[in-house]
DNA sequence: TTTATTTTACAGCCTTGGCTACAATTTACA
DNA sequence: TGTAAATTGTAGCCAAGGCTGTAAAATAAA
């Protein structure tokens, strides 16, 4: 295949859009925790890393190991033996996720998806929903509203 | 925290809606792959390893190594030094994936989305559409179109 | 206050999906 | 035809996110 002149610009365009892929993929575990911990310490009080496991369906190990991680990266704080607490940045990147699920959600069902769908599809999609597009979702569920 | 009959059943079912997501993420590969060869046999006649790591912006190495999974998966076939195909079962995938990206990224256009935007969004989205939405994205955009 | 249970931590392993560097093969062209 | 360029393949590395198994600490119960 030879580059022609239009082929190439495609082709970075499309490389950028799968890499925008590739970054949000890896960034939903860390807001998937971030979220779960802040539902946690908002309806149990604490967030306790058996928890997290439990709510997550994987083993308190894998649970403890990303805990290390996203503390390094500073969104949590943890003390020994002692609850899971969210940092400044990561109160604020919990705040925002849970936002854009409840849109994501709402418009699913707003579209007539039922209840259980709606959450099983935004929790996967609400890691590639872009501020335009959450801007869009919520004009959208504004207008109709009314 | 002490499991009252009420928590344990939405633990479950939190843990099961991110076990799907995962699940998603971790077939978002497969489709991506398949749906850009289909594209690129459509498009310039074949699918070549080079081609694919371009589109793809990752390297080629990337795509040798993921190609041969795939292979073993019988998504797809290839041939040393030769091109990549698909088998039956990647193309149906092929045409499925490339379905849902279509139905999502017009989705997004309709309700005010950006064509790039859309686009990106549509490539991380896809992947975690269900049937269900999948099925109520179509019906709105058969009204809006009236 | 011991003892048992629960929770947390740690060690080591696997797979996926990235990468670079180098080797082999095919294709293009001088 | 023979050599250079392009393409494909291989080897080995890394990080993330899973897992099991075992040890340590904290909590609950006898």
């Amino acid at each position: 295949m030879k580059n022609t002149p239009e082929t190439l610009p495609n082709q970075q365009a499309q490389a950028a859009r799968f890499q925008q892929a590739r970054d949000a993929r890896s960034a939903a575990t860390a807001q998937d925790y971030v979220e779960l911990i802040s539902d946690l310490i908002a309806t149990e009080g604490e967030a306790r890393s058996v928890d997290v496991a439990k709510r997550l369906g994987v083993s308190h190990a894998t649970v403890v190991k990303t805990i290390n991680r996203l503390q390094k990266e500073g969104l949590i704080n943890t003390k020994p033996y002692r609850g899971i607490f969210l940092t400044p940045t990561g109160e604020d990147l919990a705040a925002e996720s849970r936002h854009r699920h409840q849109v994501v959600a709402k418009l699913l069902m707003a579209l007539g998806v039922d209840e259980e769908n709606a959450q099983v599809d935004a929790e996967g999609m609400e890691h590639h929903i872009s501020a335009v597009t959450l801007a869009a979702f919520e004009a959208f569920l504004a207008r109709e509203k009314q």
